[in-house]
DNA sequence: TTGAAAGCGCTAACAC
DNA sequence: GTGTTAGCGCTTTCAA
């Protein structure tokens, strides 16, 4: 019976025993500390490399108080509005020398727990995107430093950076209104009015629309899926049932440049007969034609804010934070 | 004289001392293990959570040999390449179960040397988008599994996932030829034309153009930063240098989607009086107007591919392996 | 069901 | 310059 033995990693002591040092030794050439014969140092290092040794990140972890690992949770890297939040977040990671993990969780809620799961045990910190109630606890029980980002309600005992929607939709009614708009719908994301997570953006929709005295009927209300053709395929349902509005207020950008290149392509002028708001203020909307009128929000400060409470709950800092991020209206050629 | 200890983490002891067990049992209780009594789990649990205790992710992974950390480096988030390379690249991880670190480089050489140095001790593999020659050395020469991206040569004895731009380039000039072009401009990478990097683009460019008898002037060439306005700045110029070309091929989408917009600002129809190709297939290209013209290449298909290299480099499998990913010309409005 | 002993691979501190 | 002695915090035997 030949027992294969899986090949067991090279260690320091491998290192130290072919070449006839001590294993501290072969840490003082590993680590260039300056009390070593050079050529000794020299020759430990060929030995090494011939031998394939490479440090185990671990151990090393162990022994030297080290690095933070940073766990970012974000819903999918191909929605643009994304990568300038994880562009913020990896500019303030690297300002303290942390390491940025990343995971995405598609919005999906078997997905988020999962995630959650994993990064409880990987990470020394994390700063998420996480709409599921289960997921948000899970992270937070850990009892890691953990910073929630993006939902429109404070849950309790929790650090959160939070974009201010309500006052956003202000801004929005505020221009429609002025451009002499009464009728407006509201293209909302489904993964989020379908999560559970209390305040979605349709409810602050309606409640602001109460304020402005417009009318609101239910049936002016749709959910897409983020993205361009989830914008596409709910404005094709709002076109049926509401042809009626004259403007179009979206969860986003992507959503929003969707629905307005349906109602082109469907022959509707822009603004014309639809005028079409987005919300995020992605590079994106200045490019498409018309340029998009949208909320813009500061999304590489956004990931910052929330590596800086997450650095403050390390550090045992003050207790749990909450930064609102405002929305700023860019009125483009779209409304 | 009081010292003042600096706080030292709560380890698996302090919880068992604590709970009046020993430290496997704690572990039993962490790890829910099967044998143990549910009553001392919840107990040693509760306490756990009480003092805070959070197990070390080094002491673990040094007794388990457990979870693989892939370094992905890309020069930048906010380019909308990178984030569908990023898209492939954590589907093929995510698959393995490995965790992902990302960093950036911003293409500057001496980030990409620090990165590099960063990389080597704290990921188990990596795949990386990396132009400096020493950089690349720094991690192919730590003897971990590395996966070269995006590079037009290959480096020796390197693993490597390409992008055939080179005939790339010749379906360009066949679509533009016979469009009726002649005189061709290509607006180049300016980091990429000044990393040392041998086969630029716009070298390729030219050989091709040979091919096809097309005349070459030196000043039908420029360079760009990778952004929108780093095109539209070298559009400008081209502009003034060279008022008779017809078409312009780009380095990629973002930088000929600048140079194209400004082109019409400054109130040359597209693509009749220039046509504009682009480099990539963004979904941005089909968003804007005209819609962009494009070499089209999988991106998300080039991050999974590295990984996968990574991964049969992990296993000892197969040596150093060589993916070519070919373009597809997307015609659209532009040209 | 629980505990004791034995490392995992490395470096810091102190000898020699 | 180099070797020796201790752990870092955890899990995995194995014994009770």
């Amino acid at each position: 019976m030949s027992t294969t033995n899986k090949p067991r990693r090279v260690t320091i002591d491998d290192v130290a025993r072919s070449t006839g040092v001590s294993r501290q030794t072969v840490s003082r050439a590993i680590n260039d500390k300056p009390e070593i014969d050079p050529a000794t140092r020299q020759r430990i290092l060929t030995v090494a490399q011939e031998m394939g040794y490479r440090p185990s990140r671990f151990a090393r972890g162990m022994v030297r108080q080290s690095t933070t690992t940073l766990g970012l949770v974000i819903a999918d890297v191909l929605n643009p509005f994304f990568p300038e939040v994880v562009a913020g977040v990896l500019e303030a990671a690297d300002a303290r020398g942390w390491q940025v993990v990343i995971y995405t969780t598609a919005s999906e809620l078997s997905r988020e727990q999962k995630v959650a799961e994993t990064v409880v045990d990987h990470v020394d910190a994390c700063v998420a995107f996480l709409l599921d109630a289960a997921a948000i606890a899970r992270v937070a029980d850990s009892g890691m430093p953990f910073v929630l980002m993006g939902n429109e309600d404070r849950p309790v005992e929790l650090s959160t950076v939070r974009i201010d929607f309500a006052s956003g939709i202000r801004q929005a009614f505020d221009h429609l209104v002025s451009r002499g708009h009464r009728r407006i719908a509201m293209i909302d994301d489904r993964n989020r009015a379908e999560s559970g997570a209390p305040d979605v953006r349709s409810g602050l929709f309606t409640a602001a629309a109460a304020e402005y005295g417009l009318p609101v009927e239910p049936h002016w209300r749709q959910l897409a899926t983020n993205s361009v053709q989830g914008g596409a395929a709910a404005m094709e349902r709002l076109l049926e049932t509401a042809p009626e509005v004259t403007a179009v207020v979206s969860y986003n950008d992507m959503i929003a440049i969707g629905a307005m290149r349906h109602a082109m392509a469907r022959g509707l002028a822009v603004p014309g007969d639809c005028a079409f708001v987005g919300f995020d203020g992605l590079t994106l909307g200045e490019l498409v034609d018309p340029p998009l009128t949208t909320l813009s929000i500061d999304k590489r400060r956004l990931g910052q804010a929330a590596v800086e409470q997450a650095a403050a709950q390390m550090a045992g800092t003050g207790a749990m934070a909450d930064t609102v991020v405002r929305t700023e209206l860019m009125v483009r050629a779209s409304t």
